[in-house]
DNA sequence: TGTATTTTATTTGTCGACAAGATTTCGACA
DNA sequence: TGTCGAAATCTTGTCGACAAATAAAATACA
């Protein structure tokens, strides 16, 4: 499956070869192109890029220090598996940044921060008319972190984004659910959450957070069960 | 100030070199050895090490994932720098692990964390007779963090490592004022959240882990405008 | 035929070298 | 003497090659 055609690789600058292949690894691991397991061949990935192996190792072992991959030593590296057993832990860790980080942004958004939140809902709206349910998830990643940014922590806001980029990965594999009735009222929610954060209303602001977010856990879990009851069905 | 003893640098093992200058450059970053904005030179370290560039090069990689240092496009990396300025958003982020590690600890810790637990307890307690400000400052991190493998969530564990590790930094800064009548205190509500967690009580559990981080906040942020008084005296 | 052991092959970790950027030094000119 | 520009130096980013470690294949033996 390599791509023999020369695919003019233009002439890249020094210095964003590392960056390149980072970011391309890690869109394919998060979209699943890549699935957990997949075991990465550095010399591949050296031919396809048409590069050495030093920037391809560089990227790997950012990857390695977000989780994504998993490095054996003296072994190949792999794509890092899902831990389904402990779930909760994520689902914890997810509730909590969305409740954090929407108190934060009410309590220290600035008026150019909301211009920037309400395009990402735009475009959030946009993606649950044309019931296109990849660019769903992309899309509400991008509005919470836009939240979170507007919380300007960058440890929470840090945290949040390797939850959103992790949640990406599994509503991935289950994207098929959001064609029903749920995303709709998912709109409305962040227009309310949007509508608290303008208003300044710290409480408001981390309960609406705390809902959307146990919203989606609860959908989420419910999908866990039924892929499991037809995996044991099988 | 090259070492030019050729110190028995003993034919260490293949795929240990990065790992090694890791853990070192990390230590002498987070103990100030390296203060905040050094220059890190490769080939430098590369002679110091009696290795070639590129594990060298490996463990800086892994060092920017964290933010310990700061890398310049086709410059020299460095020391990343302490931010003063946005302190208190390293405060919020470091009382909430308090209070959800601490928490989550009560729901889930099984018996043999709590021999581990004691352990640091009892070297926090030694460091403190001993008056070993450096030592408080090491045990005291090793404690907490023990508390938050008890609550087995990785996400908040990992993020409590680093706002742990960034507080030995600042605290090394001002670790005299450490020669007061505050450790003992430290001791004593050390002990009240290991009952608190011994007996699961998780409402208790979070609101001394709250306290105990705010008493840690009140205490450096006192030590940070007194020096900011000097900064202006001079 | 099945298992243990040696041989081959693959893949990673490390190395020394070279070239692109950036900084500093030096010199020309006003 | 001061400022601008060119040459030299230094540091990083990338490369191809080699050796150690592991995995796979082939062979010997029971």
């Amino acid at each position: 499956m390599t791509n023999t055609s020369k695919t003019s690789v233009t002439e890249r600058k020094r210095g964003s070869g590392a960056k390149m292949v980072y970011d391309l690894l890690r869109d394919e691991i998060l979209d699943l192109v890549l699935p957990p397991g997949s075991p990465i061949d550095e010399v591949l990935l050296a031919e396809r890029f048409e590069m050495s192996r030093t920037p391809i190792r560089e990227a790997l072992v950012r990857l390695a220090g977000e989780g994504l991959v998993d490095t054996l030593p003296n072994r190949s590296t792999m794509v890092s598996n899902i831990d389904f057993l402990n779930m909760h832990t994520y689902f914890d860790a997810l509730v909590l940044m969305y409740r954090v980080t929407t108190q934060l942004a009410a309590r220290y958004y600035r008026e150019s921060d909301l211009e920037v939140i309400r395009t990402h809902q735009a475009a959030f709206a946009a993606a649950v008319e044309a019931q296109d349910a990849l660019a769903m998830i992309a899309t509400n990643a991008a509005f919470h972190l836009a939240i979170a940014e507007a919380g300007r922590n960058p440890y929470f806001t840090s945290l949040f984004k390797r939850l959103l980029d992790e949640g990406r990965r599994i509503l991935r594999l289950y994207y098929q659910s959001y064609e029903d009735r749920l995303p709709r009222r998912f709109v409305e929610e962040h227009d309310e959450m949007i509508a608290a954060i303008v208003a300044r209303d710290l409480v408001l602001s981390e309960q609406l957070g705390r809902e959307h977010a146990e919203q989606i856990v609860r959908q989420v879990q419910k999908l866990l069960t039924r892929n499991e009851r037809l995996d044991i069905a099988l």
